[in-house]
DNA sequence: CCATGTTTTGTTACAAGTAACATTATCATA
DNA sequence: TATGATAATGTTACTTGTAACAAAACATGG
């Protein structure tokens, strides 16, 4: 028995062709131009598919094409407001593009990255951004066999797949201490948190910069993520391991506020007794008093060319530049 | 010409069967439950599975059987912060459960949301998870027809389409202005940004108390986005259209922080000259100086839960409350 | 009014995996 | 060794939309 909807599942193609007496290839003619189809049958189809409530189905095209007009963001964490910025962009692009993302994170595990990369490719994403610039053999072989474009953000340094958008982390960070240096501070602590890879990076700009103007890095870390509450508990640790600390650069905006709220709190004064310097440059940087020392850095900027590097790359066009830097900028404010 | 990987399209089963010489039906079992074939087959399948680097495709599965694992789940935005943890909270369930997140955010438009939920349900979600209570005709007509579970979050009170999981905005916005009343402040000012439909909850709960203790309200409203530099617009605005505003209500935490340090740059003292409040109680409202006063809400467990429901949905289970009513915390701080 | 071209509609086959059924192989026991 | 039971593998059919080809309907001009 052919009955439409008998276990009410929704209707396809061939439901609002048994309605209007047509086949259901002139119903899908209809849907991609309606003027492939006779003038009475236009009315007529148009009625039935707002009869019926017809949504399209989009699993046999995905079949038959291997296209899915989805595109996979695997980002290491949905909570940290710099990633949140950089999905804003890529969704910039992708949606006016008629693109779908599916979204993925795996909170910094590489087992967890694999099964999430599997996955988004199971649904056939016709192309995937990742983060962070290491990968293990099996995702590099399933982004291999996957044969689709893969963009590379965050970082700008290490050699990408295929292409890599970010910034040079290591650099900010050897800027900006570079920067509190000059400023006169030279006991400067790194508070460093959910120690990836660009946090190493950073770390490591922060120590060459200190080792290169003779001066003793010193680095607090830790393994959970950064937070307001998380600068507060870090200041206390340097005061302790270090008394005469007078600068104090944090691998996030989060940390450095919440580490000089403490400050507050303690009658410690900002800038003059120890300087703070922050990392992103969040809006709360630009509105605090005192306004906020950090790296500003172009997250959305980010996201938004990752995806239009992508799509173009849909189009059927070469990877244009392998590794894209963008500049970050070292913002004064009054906190150092 | 049966070549496998003839053109680098990723394999299918057939090529891994063909490399091992058996049919794709072995393949599918060994993938499923592997001692349904035999010891050695086993082995041989295995090593081809790997080599080359065979990548489950889940478009014939969807379009077999309608299900893909997948759950939709469409918010009106992804950069504040309040989603960002509802995103968690939901993706710290449905993970774990072997489902995947498929995201989309239609920036509080009517139309854009329309689009998005024929886009979700054109990928077979299983379920999806929506926000805001007010859906057009045809939103509804689409879910219904679609026969999936759909939870609404945020809200708790409007009637659901089947299931809603949130918090009664105006109780707690009226629960906040009477404790600021209580505390003494008679000319509170509220500060509304991005008028969806939780706002004008919120904003209601606010004038219901000032008018039932005999007070004037004052709403400043705007449609843009909440950030912490329109709180510092805001404050301005307030003083000038009623200069003896001894206390600020804000729809949101940043607002209430950006008004703070508005207030500390213009030497007005928090809470001795003006009282301020927040809403939502992020993690920053219990680091910084002074405390913020605010109302905690139960964002990332309202995603949890409403995973959770979804899920037993999906097992079959009816709809066991329609109703979920979360609730809220009126957090002292020092900002009143 | 037929031949020819054009427009409109129909038919068939296909994508990848799996349920359901069919067949073949293997083995223990009478 | 034949028999039946069980294990292992194969075959067929199905899901939905659409490309590619086929056929029918219609129009135009000689």
């Amino acid at each position: 028995m052919k009955s439409p909807n008998m276990k009410n599942k929704r209707p396809t193609l061939q439901d609002v062709a048994d309605l209007v007496g047509v086949t259901k290839m002139t119903v899908s003619r209809f849907l991609r131009n309606p003027d492939q189809v006779s003038a009475p049958l236009q009315t007529k189809i148009a009625e039935a598919l707002e009869d019926l409530g017809y949504i399209p189905n989009r699993a046999p095209d995905i079949l038959s094409k291997s296209k899915s007009h989805a595109i996979g963001v695997l980002l290491p964490s949905l909570t940290n407001q710099v990633f949140a910025e950089v999905i804003r962009g890529i969704e910039s692009v992708v949606e006016p593009a008629g693109y779908q993302t599916m979204l993925a994170h795996y909170g910094y595990s590489k087992e967890a990255e694999e099964a999430r990369i599997a996955t988004l490719l199971s649904y056939s994403v016709d192309g995937l951004i990742i983060s962070e610039s290491y990968h293990t053999e099996r995702v590099r072989k399933m982004l291999a066999v996957a044969g689709i474009p893969v963009i590379e953000i965050m970082d700008s340094v290490s050699p990408p797949i295929e292409q890599a958008i970010g910034i040079d982390n290591e650099a900010a960070a050897y800027a900006m201490t570079e920067f509190m240096i000059k400023k006169g501070r030279r006991k400067i602590v790194y508070f460093a948190a959910r120690m990836d890879q660009r946090t190493l990076f950073k770390i490591k700009g922060y120590e060459t910069a200190m080792l290169d103007n003779g001066l003793t890095p010193l680095c607090l870390k830790t393994n959970s993520a950064s937070s307001f509450t998380l600068g507060a508990t870090f200041l206390k640790d340097a005061l302790q391991q270090q008394p005469d600390t007078d600068g104090i650069f944090c691998t996030n905006d989060d940390l450095a506020i919440g580490a000089l709220y403490a400050c507050q709190k303690a009658g410690i004064n900002v800038p003059q007794d120890i300087g703070i310097a922050g990392f992103h440059g969040h809006d709360i940087s630009r509105a605090m008093v005192p306004l906020l020392t950090t790296v500003i850095t172009p997250r959305e900027e980010m996201g938004r060319l990752a995806a239009e590097h992508l799509l173009s790359r849909l189009q059927g066009n070469p990877v244009s530049q392998r590794i894209i830097d963008l500049p970050f900028k070292i913002e004064a404010g009054e906190s150092i």
